[in-house]
DNA sequence: CGTGCCATTTTGTGATCACAAAATTTGCAG
DNA sequence: CTGCAAATTTTGTGATCACAAAATGGCACG
């Protein structure tokens, strides 16, 4: 069967206009493609991941697949067993405690340091974002709502211009991101409640305790009591 | 020339009683080799690093170091340029000033959830890596005191078993030791205080503020004064 | 019908190759 | 001597290959 270019890859000899200079292109579009699907949740925890499955998936050779692997499981986001085999990891109710630690410690952080950053533009942004999160939440797009949630935290977050904390945020998404689609498919989306709208007015107030407030309180309420809840049961039985 | 096995590997034919059954052993030792490389201060920020050049000294094929060189620019440890080009990350006072927040707000947290974890047995071994600290400082081998340095800090991390707050403690590790092993070939290491034994103190009692006090103190003494000091002169000239 | 064993297939790993882009050196003209 | 351009070397990237270990499936035997 011949590999049929499947998602974002076209003719590997015409890109043109694309991007013919950026060096490396290959493997950011194989990064990109496979970081979007554990953001969204379209792996699944426990789920093993192959090399040349994957590559045949996106129409590439093994190789750039390979390194960008090797990458996220650098951030945790994979977890290379000890035969080699890449699989996402299985969410425990231990780990689940210290992303949800390391998230209050440092994302009210972060958002405070990118508050004087954040422009009129911005809070437009966000306000439209988070509209359409309210869409989301009322149709039960689990995925949608995963990806625009994410556009909310790392829009304000991105504003801060940090390059050592956001890594580390960026880190903690991709592990409880795969879990937190496995937990919305089980109890759907219409018990979710946000303080976004809490955080734009402080934004927009230039009000830092607020701001960090709103995070934390919007970490707590997605993650923590919907999470804890769901990692009692599975562990119970 | 003869590609002459330099380091960590020897005749690869021959590994019988070794690490025969472990997968991914030469990436392993390539991923320690440089590791170790980096926290010790054996890269110069600003170097560029070379697949083809590190292969060749450790002698082994660019494969495995291409996955690692991938790994550790995941962990911002190094960086990719956009022409492909990796290199030691310049420290700026941005960074500095990141790392120094993030390391005040992960470490104290993680020592605390250690602190229960640690056994009469480790307090013995803290003591004796404390003590040759000690030695080195007055020595000057700056080297061996970051190996050390970490070597005590990781073994009270460590035991917390903490699988998502001490990777990225980790991934801080690795962003300022380059750095920092430039600071001590400038000023040197006899200024160096640690809070250490005050650390040690507190695990024995068992007191958990104090430990945190501790620990703060530590990263505040040996990077906070003395980067920032560094920083401001490189900066100004 | 269950269980252990063997053949087959799948999969990760390390090595090598070909190519293009980038850096470096070389050479020449002003 | 300086500055620019062409040639050479270096370097990263993607692809393919060979091999070993692991997983899978089927088959025989109890």
């Amino acid at each position: 069967m011949a590999a049929r270019y499947s998602v974002l890859t076209n003719s590997p000899a015409g890109n043109e206009a694309d991007t013919p200079t950026t060096r490396g292109a290959t493997r950011g579009q194989v990064d990109a493609a496979i970081r979007s699907g554990l953001l969204t949740g379209r792996f699944i925890p426990g789920k093993a991941v192959t090399i040349r499955g994957l590559a045949s998936e996106l129409g590439v050779s093994p190789m750039p697949v390979r390194e960008v692997l090797q990458r996220l499981a650098a951030e945790n986001a994979l977890e290379v067993k000890s035969n080699g085999r890449v699989q996402v990891p299985d969410m425990t109710p231990e780990r689940f405690e210290e992303v949800l630690k390391a998230r209050l410690l440092l994302e009210p952080e972060l958002a405070e340091r990118a508050l004087f950053s954040l422009s009129k533009q911005d809070i437009k942004t966000l306000t439209v974002i988070d509209d359409e999160i309210d869409a989301c939440i009322v149709s039960g797009d689990a995925e949608a709502y995963m990806q625009l949630n994410h556009a909310f935290h790392f829009h304000i977050y991105a504003a801060s211009g940090s390059q050592v904390l956001l890594p580390l945020i960026d880190s903690l998404w991709l592990q409880f991101a795969p879990f937190m689609r496995t937990v919305y498919g089980r109890v759907g989306t219409v018990n979710l409640v946000d303080q976004h709208k809490e955080a734009i007015r402080a934004i927009e107030q230039k009000d830092a305790p607020a701001l960090r407030d709103a995070i934390s309180g919007d970490i707590t309420d997605g993650m923590g009591l919907l999470g804890k809840e769901i990692l009692k049961k599975t562990t119970g039985g």
